[in-house]
DNA sequence: GACTTAAGAGTCAGAGCGACTATTAACATG
DNA sequence: CATGTTAATAGTCGCTCTGACTCTTAAGTC
């Protein structure tokens, strides 16, 4: 669309392809994963890649992406989650066998149940962030975009939240941040700024305090409202920096 | 992309057509304006929308993007200028005629040169953003998309100078900022808050003074090396902050 | 020559932040 | 069961940055 005089004929160009790949990402045992399936098939047979699929012909990108979710992960409640369009990958020979167009997702989950191995066979595993496995196409940068993406929107966004089951303690929250961004965070001051910061979380009203392993029982709170944080929870100033 | 073991058929689902759109931005006196395109034809003959048009085969959604800002502005020197992937839009019927997948762009302007009426002859023009006026099929959406992002992308990166020439006041950079947020903002405090942050000016050794129209002369600066801004420009909290 | 406009220097009080200490309440281990 | 470990939470202190503001300088305008 946007052209403004010329008509268009259906098959006037060759067609694309679209499909919708996922960075699906979650927080384990503290540590940063994400979800990947083992390709059966030539090209790159045998390599990791990120889940995803065509974008059906009455389908929008990001409900294809929804239903490629709930096929890998098993999970029914798809709906609740947060799905986020990073960007599209559209160089022309980016897949060796014909023009496609990938519309890139990152889904961010509170637990990690264990992915089905998927309508088709492949096999589909958590597996850590740090150190990533060699993945097929340009998955790599993909994935390395939706970190990047993610890092970047947990400072200006209650994103975090979304790593978080619907309750949660500030410890758990803070060591989204911290599996997130590679650093670690000062107890007390984490806690200071987030709750100084209207709308971020909210207190769980008639909640226990919970305890998760050892330790003081921590409070329960749950997301609060805001979509943005102000104000924001800046990550710590690195040295180098990236110019 | 990314399905993991079945095979597929370059036929087997209806093809998509794929766009690049492009909401061009750029500040003139002051205020904030979009380059926009008159619709020769139906759907919505006589509407404005914003320029675009088709991915050719052997090219990346950029690429298209870049060959349709040059061809819409006349400009030559379109590769040095700053092209921001918004996201892409794929609903189903977003155009009455066929399915079209768009990938939409901002692109920022220094100077705003008068557009060429396009090689198709449609008429284009620079309005303000405010009050825009309607525009065809979603690209009301888009171009707010792109006015949310850009708004943002100020606060954290060095963007606002891909508004200004490559060589510009301190003054004129403060106009790009209160002219895409809305705002107005305090002269001193700019200043000290820009010089503050490392790369994100420098001035230029050897240049006179400039003066625009009235006031003291200003001295003359250009961008500097950082991609992210440490520490961000903030923009003022709002009291009815968006929940 | 008086007025207006904008650049730029400088001031000051308060908010926020990083670093740090201390206390409390759970589990772990012998 | 006594002791050590871990994590939550309270609180302190000094430094930095910020927002609001004033003042001066150097241009154009009337």
């Amino acid at each position: 669309m946007g052209n403004t005089s010329t008509g268009y004929d259906k098959y006037a160009y060759e067609p694309f392809a679209v499909t919708a790949d996922l960075a699906v990402l979650t927080v384990r045992s503290g540590a940063l994963h994400v979800l990947l399936v083992e390709r059966g098939q030539d090209p790159y047979a045998g390599h990791w890649a990120l889940p995803g699929g065509f974008v059906e012909p009455r389908e929008s990108a990001e409900t294809a992406a929804r239903r490629e979710l709930a096929e890998e992960t098993g999970l029914d409640d798809v709906t609740g989650l947060h799905l986020e369009q990073l960007r599209t990958y559209s160089e022309p020979d980016r897949d060796p066998r014909m023009r496609v167009v990938s519309v890139a997702f990152a889904a961010l989950l509170p637990d990690a149940p264990e992915p089905r191995a998927g309508s088709d066979a492949a096999r589909a595993a958590w597996l850590p962030y740090h150190p990533a496995p060699a993945l097929a196409f340009d998955h790599e940068r993909i994935l390395a975009d939706a970190h990047d993406r993610v890092g970047a929107k947990l400072e200006y966004t209650g994103l975090a939240t979304s790593f978080c089951p619907p309750e949660f303690t500030l410890g758990e929250l803070r060591h989204v941040y911290e599996a997130v961004w590679g650093t670690s965070l000062d107890g007390p001051n984490f806690r200071r700024k987030v709750l100084a910061t209207p709308g971020f979380v909210e207190p769980v009203p008639g909640a226990a305090r919970l305890t998760r392993g050892r330790g003081k029982p921590a409070a329960v709170y749950r997301a609060g409202p805001a979509a943005t944080l102000h104000p924001p929870l800046l990550r710590p100033a690195r040295e180098g920096r990236p110019a």
